[in-house]
RNA sequence: GCGGGCGUGGCGAAACUGGUAAACGCAAGGGACUUAAAAUCCCUCGCCGCAAGGCUUGCGGGUUCGAGUCCCGCCGCCCGCACCA
C-alpha cells in the first residue's frame, strides 16, 4: 500500500501556486472583496505551533472565501521592531538589523512551507525605512492636528527593558514582558492623544457586531467611563482652590473631609517645607500597585492643616488630608470623602476620627433610625440630612446638587475616562526613531518633511548599558532646522505597537510611494476578518482603532473602524516534564513505557508529567512546527490545528491526535489513488437508478456541502472536519455492487475533495489533478448542494411516554397526525409503557416527535 | 470588590430558535491479515444489569407534554479589571 508521499506533492503544487501568481490580488470593483488578516508575527527566529494555528485559521477563511468568488487579500508581513533583536545584539555580538532580517528569511521558508496562499507582493517589515518612514510623516501631521505632544509626566519604568511603558503595557504592576515591578519615574515623553477619542472609541464598541463579546467588555472597562462632577472647594486661607471629582455629588451634605494624591500639586507644594509630609509622600511612592499591595495596604492619611469650605453649609470646614489611596492619574487627584456612603471613606474616617454622616437612607427605613455601622450603605434610597435635596432619589439628588454646584460656579457636572493618553517614547535603539531635534534656543522643532526619513543608523555598539543612540559618535548632532545651531536629535523612539496598528491599511498598496494610495486603502478597508490572540483584546486593538481615527482626522484616509470582525484563537497546550531533579524537559527527550509511565530517553530515569499547559519555551513543552511538517507535512499539521477544539478553545497537542490526522491523510489518497473498481470520469451524467443505499450517500454528498458551507461561515472549522469525515465513511462503506455507486463515489471523492481545499490544500490539489480536472482547484468555485436532496422522503420519529424515549418509528415526510399517532400507538413498548391508564393527549411535532401523554 | 464566561463519557468534543444526549475523533479492548511488526480492515466501547430494563449533561428546586438548552438558589473552575472617588 502506497503511503502519500506528501514531500514530493507539497513543494510541487507550492512551486505551481507561486509561478502562476496564484493568490495575487488587486482591486477589481467587479467582485465583492474580502479581505482577511492574521496579526502578523515578530521574527523571532522560527515559527511556533501558535503561528501555525492562526495562519491555518486565517489561510482557511481566505481560500474559502475565494472558492466562494470573493476577491481576497491575504497578505503577511513582520513586526520587525522590538527588544529581543536589541537582547541578541548584546548576546550574540549581531547586529539587531542583521538578527532581525535573517528571522525573516527564515521564518518566510517556514511559513511558505506551509502552504499559506498570501500575496507575497505586498511584503513588509516595519523595520525597513520605506515603512517606518511614512510613520514619521504621520507623527508630524499628529503634532500638527494636535493628537501628540510632550508632557512631562510620571511614567513606568521598567528596570529590566531600560524603558518606559504604556499603563496598557503594565500587569498588576508589572512590565508585561519583562515581568518586572515597574518603577516610578518623572520624565518628559511623547504621547498621543488617544482620551480625545475616548467616547467615540466606547460607543463605537456597540457598532462591532462581529467582535467576541468579551473584547468589546475589556475594551470599554478599560476606557473606563464615569458620570459625575466636579466641585470647586474653596480654601481656608488659600487663594487656590481644590477640584475634586465625584459620582456622588449627591452625597456633599455627608462630606466629612477631603483628600488628595501624594503627587497632588499642593501635597508637593506644602512638602517643600514639611520634613514630615516629605518622608509620608516618599512612603506612598515606595507603596507598589500589585494586587497583593494593594489588598494589604492600610488607608493612610496625612492632615496638611488646610481646610477646605464645604460649598453648601456655611462656616463647615473639611480637613485636607494626603491620603496613600488616592491616584493622581485618576479624575482630579483629589476627592471629598462621605464615609456613610463609600466603604474606603467610611474605614479611613473611623481610623481619623472624623465624621460618619448618613445623607441616604433606604426606601422603606426611617430616617432617623438610619445608622451606619462598619459597613457603608452603597444603595438606593432618599436624601436625608441634605437641607435642599432631602426626600430626592439619588438620581435626583445629583441632578439637583449638580444645578446648585453650577449656580454657585462651584462645579459642574463631568463626565470621566479611565483611559490616560498613550504614553509613546521608548528609551530603546531598535525602534522608529521620532522625528523632532531639541534645540536649545528654539525647543522642540519637528523634523521638516523633507529631511524625512529619520533613518535609524546601522552602526550601533552595545558596549554600554542603556540606549546606542545616545552613545552614537554623530547621529543625534544636528544643526537645528529653524536657527541653524548646533542641536540634539530625539533619541528616543516609538513603542512598536504604533507600527502595528497602521500595517494592515498598509497592505492595501504596500509599494505606494506614500502612506496609502486612497483609492486601494478605500477599496479594500476595513479588514473583514482578522484573526488572532485575545492577549491584544486592550493593546493592539485599541491603539489600532485610535489609530484609523486620527489618521482619519489627518486626511489620510476614510474609515474610523479596522476590523470589521475580529476572531480570537485559543493556545497550543501541551503535556509538561520534569526529570528528577525538577528539570522541565522537552517532549522528545521523553519515552513511554509499556505501563504507560514516562522516562528520560537517554538514560531512562522516571519522568513526573504535568498537566497541559499553554506551549512555553520556559517550560519545554514545545513541538518544533518544522519538525511536524517534516514528518506528516503541511497538510496534516493544517487539519490537526482544525479538528477537535472550536479556534477560540485552547487544545492541546498530541503525538495520537497529530497521527490520528496523518491516518486520515492517507484515507484520502487512498480513497481517489488506489479505487478497487473503475470510476465513470467526474461530472459524467447521473445513472438513471440509484439503489437506497447509494441514493442515500448520494444525498448525504448535497447534506454534507450545505453543513460544511454553514460551518465554516460560522468559524465550526471543527464541526467541518467532522462532517467530511463522516462522508468519507459514509462513501468508503458503499458496496460497488449497489446501483449507481460508482457514479455516487466519484461524486463524493470530487466534493471530499473541494470541501477540504480550504483545510488540506496541497493533498486536495493533487487528488484534483488525479480525478481529471485540468484546472487548479485553487481557482475552482465552491461546491452547490441541490436543495431538493437534504431533505429525505422518509424520517425516523422519536416516541416518547411522558417524555421519555419509548421507541421510534419511520414513517414518510409530512405524514398526517393520524397516521403519525397510529404508528406511535402499535409500538409494543408504547402500549406497554401506556397500560392501562387511558391516554389524555398526544403532541405531535411533525417529522420530529410524538409524546403520549396518560 | 466589579464585570464576564464555563461545568456533557477515560479524553478532545457534537446536539439549529426546548424535541431520539454523546455525531466526529482520540484512547482502550477483542478479532482478521502477517513468520513477526508496522500499516490496513472488521467488531465492542456513557453507567448499572446475564437479560428485560433502569439511570445519566456539577448539585438542589421550578416552568413545560417534553430541559444539556429557559428561570431561581447553591458548588466548582477559568478570564478581565481593580485603593477608579
Amino acid at each position: 500500500m502506497a503511503r502519500y508521499n506528501f514531500k514530493e506533492t507539497e513543494s510541487k503544487w507550492r512551486d505551481i501556486w507561486a509561478s502562476r501568481e496564484s493568490f495575487k490580488v488587486r482591486e477589481d470593483t467587479a467582485k465583492p472583496k474580502y479581505y482577511v488578516l492574521e496579526m502578523f508575527p515578530y521574527p523571532s527566529g522560527r515559527i511556533h505551533m501558535g503561528h501555525v494555528r492562526n495562519y491555518t485559521l486565517g489561510d482557511l477563511v481566505a481560500r474559502y472565501k475565494r472558492a466562494c468568488g470573493f476577491n481576497v487579500l491575504h497578505p503577511m508581513g513582520w513586526d520587525a521592531f522590538g527588544l529581543p533583536a536589541e537582547n541578541a545584539a548584546i548576546q550574540n555580538r549581531v547586529p539587531p538589523a542583521t538578527w532581525t532580517r535573517e528571522n525573516i528569511a527564515t521564518m518566510r521558508g517556514q511559513l511558505r512551507n506551509m502552504g499559506f496562499s498570501y500575496d507575497w507582493s505586498r511584503e513588509l517589515a516595519t523595520c525597513e525605512a520605506d515603512y517606518y518612514r511614512h510613520e514619521q510623516k504621520m507623527f508630524l501631521d499628529f503634532l500638527g492636528a494636535g493628537l501628540a505632544y510632550r508632557k512631562e509626566s510620571w511614567v513606568n519604568w521598567d528596570p529590566v527593558e531600560q524603558t518606559v511603558l504604556a499603563n496598557e503595557q503594565v500587569i498588576d504592576g508589572r512590565g508585561w514582558r519583562s515581568g518586572e515591578l515597574v518603577e516610578k519615574r518623572q520624565l518628559s515623553q511623547w504621547f498621543f492623544r488617544i482620551t480625545a477619542f475616548a467616547d467615540e472609541l466606547l460607543e463605537a464598541l456597540d457598532g462591532l457586531e462581529r467582535w467576541p463579546e468579551r473584547v468589546r467588555l475589556m475594551q470599554a472597562n478599560w476606557i473606563g467611563r464615569s458620570e459625575g462632577a466636579r466641585m470647586l472647594f474653596s480654601l481656608k486661607g488659600r487663594s487656590d482652590r481644590l477640584e475634586v471629582y465625584t459620582t456622588r455629588q449627591d452625597t456633599i451634605f455627608g462630606a466629612s473631609f477631603c483628600a488628595i494624591a501624594a503627587n497632588h500639586p499642593i501635597a508637593l507644594e506644602l512638602a517643600e517645607d514639611n520634613a514630615e509630609l516629605t518622608d509620608f509622600i516618599a512612603e506612598c511612592n515606595r507603596l507598589g500597585t500589585s494586587e497583593a499591595a494593594i489588598e494589604t495596604a492600610e488607608k493612610k492619611g496625612f492632615d496638611t492643616g488646610i481646610r477646605a469650605r464645604h460649598p453648601f453649609v456655611e462656616g463647615k470646614e473639611l480637613p485636607v488630608y494626603v491620603a496613600n489611596f488616592v491616584l493622581m492619574e485618576y479624575g482630579t487627584g483629589a476627592i471629598f470623602g462621605c464615609p456613610a456612603h463609600d466603604q474606603r471613606d467610611l474605614d479611613f474616617a473611623r481610623k481619623y476620627g472624623l465624621d460618619v454622616i448618613p445623607v441616604v437612607a433606604p426606601e422603606d427605613t426611617d430616617a432617623g433610625d438610619f445608622t451606619i455601622g462598619d459597613e457603608a450603605y452603597t444603595g438606593e434610597g432618599r436624601l436625608i440630612n441634605s437641607e435642599f435635596l432631602n426626600g430626592m432619589t439619588v438620581e435626583e439628588a445629583k441632578n439637583e446638587a449638580a444645578r446648585r454646584l453650577e449656580a454657585a460656579g462651584a462645579g459642574e457636572k463631568a463626565i470621566n475616562y479611565r483611559l490616560r493618553d498613550w504614553g509613546v517614547s521608548r528609551q530603546r535603539y531598535w525602534g522608529c526613531p521620532i522625528p523632532v531635534i531639541h534645540c536649545a534656543d528654539c525647543g522642540v522643532v519637528p523634523v521638516p518633511e523633507t529631511d524625512l526619513p529619520v533613518l535609524l543608523p546601522e552602526d550601533v555598539s552595545f558596549d554600554k548599558p542603556g540606549n546606542p543612540l545616545e552613545h552614537h559618535p554623530t547621529w543625534k548632532q544636528v544643526d537645528c532646522p529653524k536657527c541653524g545651531r548646533p542641536a540634539r536629535r530625539e533619541t528616543d523612539t516609538f513603542d512598536t505597537f504604533v507600527e502595528s496598528s497602521w500595517y494592515f491599511a498598509r497592505f492595501c498598496s504596500a509599494q505606494a510611494g506614500t502612506a496609502f494610495d486612497r483609492a486601494a486603502v478605500d477599496y479594500w478597508m476595513p479588514v473583514d476578518q482578522y484573526i488572532g490572540g485575545i492577549e491584544h483584546a486592550v493593546l493592539h486593538l485599541l491603539y489600532s482603532r485610535f489609530f484609523m481615527r486620527a489618521l482619519k482626522q489627518c486626511g489620510y484616509i476614510g474609515v474610523d473602524e479596522p476590523f470589521a470582525g475580529l476572531m480570537t484563537q485559543g493556545m497550543i497546550c501541551h503535556e509538561t516534564y520534569r526529570d528528577q531533579s525538577g528539570k522541565w524537559l522537552y517532549p522528545e527527550e521523553v519515552r513511554w513505557l509499556e505501563d504507560g509511565s514516562a522516562v528520560k530517553t537517554d538514560d531512562g530515569t522516571p519522568v513526573t508529567v504535568g498537566p497541559a499547559e499553554s506551549m512555553s519555551k520556559s517550560k519545554r513543552n514545545v513541538v518544533d512546527p518544522e519538525h511536524i511538517i517534516s514528518q506528516y507535512g503541511a497538510d496534516t499539521a493544517r487539519l490537526f490545528v482544525l479538528s477537535d477544539s472550536p479556534p477560540d478553545r485552547d487544545s492541546e497537542w498530541t503525538e495520537a491526535g497529530i497521527e490520528g490526522a496523518w491516518r486520515y491523510t492517507n484515507r484520502l489518497w487512498r480513497m481517489v489513488t488506489e479505487c478497487a473498481v473503475e470510476l465513470p470520469p467526474s461530472g459524467s451524467p447521473k445513472p438513471e437508478s440509484l439503489s437506497p443505499p447509494a441514493d442515500t450517500v448520494h444525498r448525504l454528498i448535497h447534506k454534507t456541502i450545505a453543513a460544511v458551507s454553514q460551518d465554516l461561515d460560522r468559524f465550526h472549522f471543527n464541526k467541518a472536519v467532522a462532517r467530511i469525515r463522516e462522508l468519507t465513511n459514509a462513501a468508503e462503506s458503499l458496496k460497488p455492487s449497489e446501483d449507481g455507486s460508482a457514479w455516487v463515489l466519484r461524486e463524493a471523492q470530487d466534493a471530499i475533495v473541494r470541501l477540504i481545499g480550504p483545510m488540506m490544500p496541497h493533498l486536495a490539489e493533487e487528488l484534483w489533478q488525479r480525478l481529471g480536472h485540468g484546472t487548479l482547484l485553487a481557482d475552482t468555485a465552491w461546491p452547490e448542494y441541490d436543495p431538493a436532496l437534504l431533505e429525505e422522503d422518509s424520517v425516523t420519529i422519536a416516541v416518547q411516554v411522558n417524555g421519555k424515549l419509548r421507541g421510534t418509528v419511520d414513517l414518510p415526510r409530512d405524514s398526517s397526525r393520524e397516521e403519525a399517532e397510529s404508528a406511535a400507538m402499535a409500538l409494543p413498548n408504547v402500549s406497554r409503557a401506556v397500560g392501562e391508564s387511558g391516554v389524555r393527549k398526544v403532541i405531535i411535532v411533525p417529522n420530529r416527535i410524538i409524546n403520549v401523554v396518560v
